[in-house]
DNA sequence: ATACATGTGTTGAATTCTCGACAGTTCTAT
DNA sequence: ATAGAACTGTCGAGAATTCAACACATGTAT
């Protein structure tokens, strides 16, 4: 692969600085000299790399997601939801967190206000596909709620992400072990008052809460 | 000169890394693998810019004295000392505080406990000779106090450059210029109350303190 | 409408850096 | 006392980067 050390350095460069100029102005505007520049980079050595600046962009942008999203995988509804009832964190989720802290400053302006908007939703809509329907599936008591189960899914999915939206915009104060624990209780948490409002409604069939081997 | 980025920044990173091993291990026990792994950078590389460990330990250390002592021999007993009795810092010396914050880095080390006990002889032996020196003559009968005069140029030298390590120790809090007008206070202070002895002693050619135009 | 500045891709030759290897030295532990 | 590990200084071949220069496009102010 790119063994060189040169290769990874200039590329590593070549982001440093995407992200500070996106950051200082828009996405767009940016120009090639800009990146160059702020890198200390030769103008020439960018096409070494990259075709295209909107290349470079694209690029750039998938490869972080392919590694959140890889990360997300191995997420299991089964662990984190036992893992709340213990108060402990799911560590396949701290392991997410702790890979949006290693690239705090790339999450942080990507989905801020000069960011990319599409960036967010795709991983609003890998949380829809991917856990909260497994969610509804194990519990599927939840989905005969008061809530329609696609109002249900939009639900969980918008305030999980709306936390680590906080949490990167307030400059990442608490450890992925704590936010791994804030979102796993929330989840818990959440799935048992649904549980509750369902129950209190259709009050019959009793249960020990959520818990699940 | 060395115009191509490239020595520029490999260059720097070696010094990055000298510092930063530096501050791990004591002065000695560095090695070359030491720096150019921290730097990461090919261990050969470092033979195209030095010689030698020593011989680069030797010109960091040059060229950082030469940079300081260049801005220090800009200074100007008869300024500083006029800008005293105003309250103001001294421009020039605002300079050489600014030299010191620029690379605060290299001088918290080689200052420090495990840095070159040489560097701040370096330091104490140029204030001496240029500047304690040159306030007494400016102000001769400073010189027929009831302190030797050498005593009196020990004195002076050790007392200011005690304030810049106490500054660089505790992580330089104060601006450049802070730091600046403090020390031309003391000076002018120092001065005048020196001269307050040498009236106390003999008593007798009154003068409005120790204005200079 | 024209000049003028700025940005884009691309090229070729020169320079610097990397990699892997080498033999020789020094330190350390057994 | 000796083997093993780590460091040193050096080398050649090849890869990456630099620099200066292109021609061309896109503004932007006069």
């Amino acid at each position: 692969m790119s063994m060189d050390r040169r290769k990874v350095r200039t590329k590593a460069l070549l982001r440093k600085a995407l992200i500070e100029v996106m950051e200082e102005k828009g996405p767009e505007r940016i120009t090639v000299r800009d990146l160059t520049d702020k890198a200390d980079i030769n103008r020439g050595t960018f096409y070494l790399h990259y075709t295209d600046l909107p290349a470079m962009l694209q690029q750039v942008k998938t490869e972080m997601w392919d590694g959140l999203k890889q990360r997300m995988e191995k997420l299991n509804p089964y662990d984190y939801l036992s893992f709340a009832t213990r108060n402990e964190p799911d560590p396949m989720m701290v392991k997410v967190f702790e890979y949006y802290a290693e690239h705090a400053d790339f999450f942080r302006v990507i989905l801020g206000p000069k960011g990319d908007p599409a960036f967010p939703v795709l991983i609003k809509e890998f949380l829809k596909k991917h856990h909260i329907t497994k969610i509804l599936n194990i519990q599927p008591e939840l989905a005969e709620t008061i809530l329609p189960k696609d109002y249900m899914v939009e639900y969980f999915a918008a305030s999980n992400l709306s936390i680590v939206l906080h949490w990167i915009e307030t400059g990442m104060q608490e450890s992925a072990d704590t936010i791994a624990l804030l979102i796993t209780n929330i989840l818990g948490i959440s799935v048992e008052r649904l549980y509750g409002i369902k129950n209190h409604n259709h009050g019959n069939k009793r249960k020990t809460h959520v818990r699940k081997t």
